[in-house]
DNA sequence: CTGCAACATTCCTATTACAGGAAGGTTAGG
DNA sequence: CCTAACCTTCCTGTAATAGGAATGTTGCAG
């Protein structure tokens, strides 16, 4: 099939397939005459498992690495779950950096009072 | 005062500084006679107001709004308040996507028992 | 006065993961 | 045969810098 077709099987834009088959991530299984892109099912695995993927946060770097043990029949279960708690130990970090953020962007927005009146303790913390 | 001790005082790497100098967020008060850039005060607090912003995760263009009513005498507090809460909103939605995402990771971990054994419900969990 | 370190300048490249668009070739159907 | 809907490559842009090269300036010690 060609990329257009792979790319709704798999959930992604066309420009995305072609991006991953550039960067060497998927390859297609080969060329049509005219230059096309060939796509077969085994590829639109590989592009689902990577959207599913990136759906969890994982980078294109990291989905590189997945693929791989992926398609390493003698892998072990122990290789993905190191990198799945790495990346979740990168969430949970980001979630309280988030989280912190929030609670303080809340507290000056809920102590400005909104009306017209210039003082504004939004900007004042930025300042102080 | 150079750049080297504007972005100290301000707590943003130098490199930043010219940054924000060359796309017009914070200009210099002028140029010495051999084109150094030269701050002031005025400068240095813009500067850091933008460091913080930055801190809460204000996008750049935000903190060219947020300093042009730093900066205007006549803005109203509720200007501000517009612009904090949408961005509360943003952070909210992400925390909450970020969250999502970080319990069915975690989900998927816990299942995978990570020892030698091929199987793994975390490469299952990508391709079913 | 000179030499050197520590500053400064501009410009170019790279990052991440694509999106948009131009210019052009291919294919299928009516 | 024409046309629409595909496909191709290539170039540019995004956000907010970081890194580095090549070069100029300043201040101070010897």
């Amino acid at each position: 099939m060609n990329v257009g077709q792979a790319a709704e099987q798999a959930g992604l834009p066309v420009k995305t397939v072609r991006y991953y088959a550039d960067i060497g991530l998927v390859e297609p299984m080969g060329r049509s005459d005219a230059g096309y892109r060939l796509y077969g099912e085994g590829e639109v695995s590989k592009l689902t498992f990577i959207r599913r993927a990136r759906a969890f946060d994982f980078s294109v770097k990291d989905c590189r690495e997945l693929l791989g043990l992926y398609e390493d029949k003698t892998r072990t279960s122990k290789d993905v779950k190191k990198i799945a708690l790495k990346r979740l130990a990168e969430i949970d970090e980001k979630l309280s950096e988030l989280q912190k953020l929030r609670d303080e962007l809340a507290r000056v927005a809920h102590e400005c009072h909104g009306d017209n009146r210039p003082d504004c303790p939004i900007l004042d913390s930025f300042s102080s």
